[in-house]
DNA sequence: CTGTATCCCCCTTGATACTG
DNA sequence: CAGTATCAAGGGGGATACAG
């Protein structure tokens, strides 16, 4: 048994970084976890144009998504019209170090492109 | 002119994640600079094999992307049979800390995840 | 205001075969 | 060994309308 064991079998899998892609991975959910960490509780309306690209459908599903897997929360407040505001988790904060860093590297490489150009 | 300008303006584009993602997002690049990062100078059949659902279009095209954004270097033995192997920049090296965090996040999850059930 | 629902397109990704 | 070429498929994502 132990002997089909070897390092070959240490694949991306192991590494931690695919769990945490599917959790905060594509173009919306860092974005969306940035604003609510750097800006506090959210309405939809806010977040929104804080990302002036995104849609309505995957502006929803996202949040859908990470409410579900826990890194935000939504509150609605049940009024007519409608008023729901987002809040970032304690788990959801727990990614800040990646989402801030991967803020300043961003401009950093702007700063620099721009030196070069 | 400067009338137009308030606080509204202020959006998704100005924050360096989107730059950031543009250059390390996705589903293989991560991985693959993280194996680099790790383990030094790899050949191409070394990297295929440490993400074993990736296919060959795929990991070609991720690494030529990566080379164009200067994350990675590629060295071409010109042998027959072909010899080519990829190393990580100092560029690509500057990412390390997120890579590292997203390793060490997706790992305690699964711990946490393990513990609750 | 905060979403759903629907339609649809294209682009990423996959599978397979093939080459120098 | 290190890719490229080609075809096929699926779904991510967009536009629009509309509902509560």
């Amino acid at each position: 048994m132990s002997e089909d064991i070897n390092f070959e079998d240490y694949t991306s899998s192991h590494c931690g970084i695919e769990l945490t892609l599917s959790v905060m991975g594509g173009k919306w959910k860092p974005l969306i976890l940035w604003f609510l960490i750097k800006k506090g509780t959210k309405r939809y309306g806010e977040i929104r144009r804080f990302i002036p690209t995104v849609t309505n459908k995957m502006l929803s599903q996202q949040l859908k998504e990470l409410v579900n897997d826990g890194l935000v929360s939504r509150k609605d407040y049940k009024q007519i019209p409608p008023k729901v505001d987002y809040s970032i988790t304690d788990k959801g904060k727990s990614l800040q170090p990646v989402l801030d860093f991967m803020c300043i590297w961003g401009l950093e490489q702007t700063k620099t492109f721009n030196k070069v150009k």
